[in-house]
DNA sequence: TGACTAAGTTCTATTTTGGAACTTATTATC
DNA sequence: GATAATAAGTTCCAAAATAGAACTTAGTCA
């Protein structure tokens, strides 16, 4: 499969990853949320060649995720900032960091440090249902087919049906647990 | 610069990136929350290469995400499952299906729906302060210089300083706004 | 013996990326 | 008035990564 034909995949996901999927957008985004809003700033922050910045600038903003607005005449000069659905990544954004500071950290911490304005305090902000306001874990959520794969009458996500484990077979027991 | 180098960034963001910021390591990672544990499973769903599927595996394993259990015998056949590490990389998946929900979805609305099982409800999970438990929004967020980076002492996040506007110009009213 | 299965590996053409140099419009400096 | 400087790009080409198809390995089943 091309990459070029992800986003005609049923999935959110694959989706998503056909707009900010590739080796540079995620850390443009990122700058864009530390208040970077040139050209020249992202090129010289991220060390990144120019060509592709221009072109994943342009792909962002055909996107809607950047608008490019011009801030001065003579001569023409144009920045990038968050659309609302740009701004809507944060999340995406702040997962990533979490998981960095978690599990790639070197010995000295995390490099930054979150702060809530509401609050004023250091956090490190965590997924949350907004029904009984438990924090989620991945074993206790179930995905079921929403209404675009009811609608085509796929079968969705049924990957996931157990298996038939050769009887005796030593893995069976663990093939159980997960 | 070159990809290889991005996980000396000091940044969390591009250390996880350097994990999972591929092609297609995402979506295998979907594919192992929904259940899928076998090289043949995720080939036949996401229809990639089998080379690159088998270099990803074997990529995520080094990085300690999944781990490779021998489930058979004779002939020796192995499944791939999601460790820790792996498993924490849930909200990463949420976030971005949530925004492809959002943001991405066709008329017929989202391809899939998650269920809490402990509230037994359709849920968005959504990130929220622990502090004082409210729905993290970005313009409330400030990142500060963490650990690594004071330990070091660099300028770390200064980039986002306010540049002087050419007086009178017209664009500086709302670059004042964000 | 030959077909079949699961998990890979090998090969090659195509696509994407990185790096350096060049362009354009305009202001500032010698 | 010529020369440099600045910001935002574009052009060109070599190097790296990817896609697709065919091949391999180890063992079972008819």
């Amino acid at each position: 499969m091309r990459w070029n034909d992800i986003d005609q995949m049923t999935c959110s996901l694959a989706r998503t990853l056909s707009v900010i999927g590739d080796r540079w957008t995620m850390l443009i985004l990122r700058d864009a949320f530390l208040g970077v809003r040139r050209f020249e700033d992202f090129e010289k922050d991220l060390k990144m060649p120019r060509h592709r910045l221009s072109e994943r600038l342009r792909k962002l903003v055909e996107q809607n995720a950047l608008t490019r607005v011009q801030y001065q005449t003579r001569p023409r000069r144009f920045e990038y900032r968050l659309t609302e659905k740009g701004v809507d990544l944060y999340p995406v954004i702040v997962s990533l960091m979490n998981w960095g500071d978690r599990w790639m950290a070197g010995a000295d911490g995390p490099p930054v440090e979150l702060i809530h304005r509401n609050c004023g305090k250091q956090i490190v902000p965590a997924l949350k249902c907004p029904e009984c306001d438990e924090e989620i874990r991945a074993r206790e959520m179930t995905a079921r087919p929403g209404p675009a794969l009811r609608k085509r009458g796929l079968p969705a996500y049924g990957r996931a049906a157990p298996r038939p484990v050769p009887a005796g077979d030593a893995a069976a027991a663990i093939n159980r647990a997960r």
